[in-house]
DNA sequence: TTGTGCGTCATACTTTCGCATGATTTTGCC
DNA sequence: GGCAAAATCATGCGAAAGTATGACGCACAA
């Protein structure tokens, strides 16, 4: 997250250099100026927005656990007895089973019906990573297709 | 999402205009140049956060929507009746989307995270009469994947 | 009797999954 | 600072899933 910010600081200093070089070029073209703005502005909207989705997905992310905290709470008090509230039990089977948060995250994508590209472009990263977290969260459910693995999270109480 | 992306668009012509207009001062002071860049820079970075942010915020805020349905729908599912074998419930949904009774009861084992090849050997038909009613079926959900059809069905109380 | 819906099956093709493997990068902790 | 777990990404391959299209038989109603 920090890396970002620096590769962002550098990037601007190598432009701001790159600014200050090219300048003499610039000078002699006083109608170019306008140009060379929107070139600036251009190329730091897109840096903008790169650093925003990078540094404020996180955020969002942490967000929607929050969330789905809260609706597991909801699922057990309503549903099975109320003398169960047991915001932890989902975590336990999960560390049970040995099952990581981030592929838990991907589970909970599955069960939706996200394809795996889907859901990389959801959580920002690639298809690959996607992949690898299914295979490895199918390894410790014992499931080998992703139906499966949904049918057997939401039997043992890892999903809703 | 895309009223962001004209408001972006309207500032960033706001501020290409006010560029040069104001071209004429900075133009006297030549070694401004690097300074007006900075600051169309800052400005532009700034707005491409915001842009980034608001960009992503909505696909969240949909999430949540849907994590909340499906908790009214289990409430309600589960809390009233555990022993509700409702057969005239999914049925009148059943007809209500066109799904024959064969489609549903393929869903069913797509439901339960069988194979196609297992579903054809449970119910004696091919592997392949499984994928047409598959694909049947998937279309009158507006699903694409078996695991977004289970997760429909679901919604729509057409499966457990 | 003829149409219609349903279930069955096939062939050919594209896309998506799942698995194995190896690698790099973050990150949290001692 | 370094270690270990977790997360990320890539590549390649075979298996499974999904699409498109056409065809056949059967039951039931018009």
């Amino acid at each position: 997250m920090r890396k970002q910010v620096l590769i962002f600081g550098l990037v601007g200093g190598v432009l701001v250099t790159l600014l200050q070089w090219t300048e003499f070029r610039f000078v002699v073209l006083e109608h170019s100026i306008a140009i060379y703005g929107v070139l600036i502005a251009i190329l730091f909207a897109g840096a903008g927005i790169w650093l925003g989705t990078r540094l404020l997905a996180p955020r969002e992310r942490i967000r929607e656990r929050v969330v789905h905290r809260v609706v597991d709470r909801i699922v057990e008090v309503a549903v099975p007895a109320p003398t169960t509230p047991n915001l932890t039990a989902d975590d336990t089977v999960r560390k049970r089973l040995g099952i990581t948060p981030r592929e838990l995250e991907i589970l909970e994508l599955v069960a939706r019906g996200l394809s795996n590209r889907e859901i990389g472009e959801t959580l920002f990263v690639s298809e690959n990573t996607v992949k690898t977290h299914c295979s490895r969260a199918f390894d410790k459910l014992g499931a080998r297709r992703r139906t499966e693995a949904v049918q057997r999270s939401k039997e043992l109480g890892l999903l809703p």
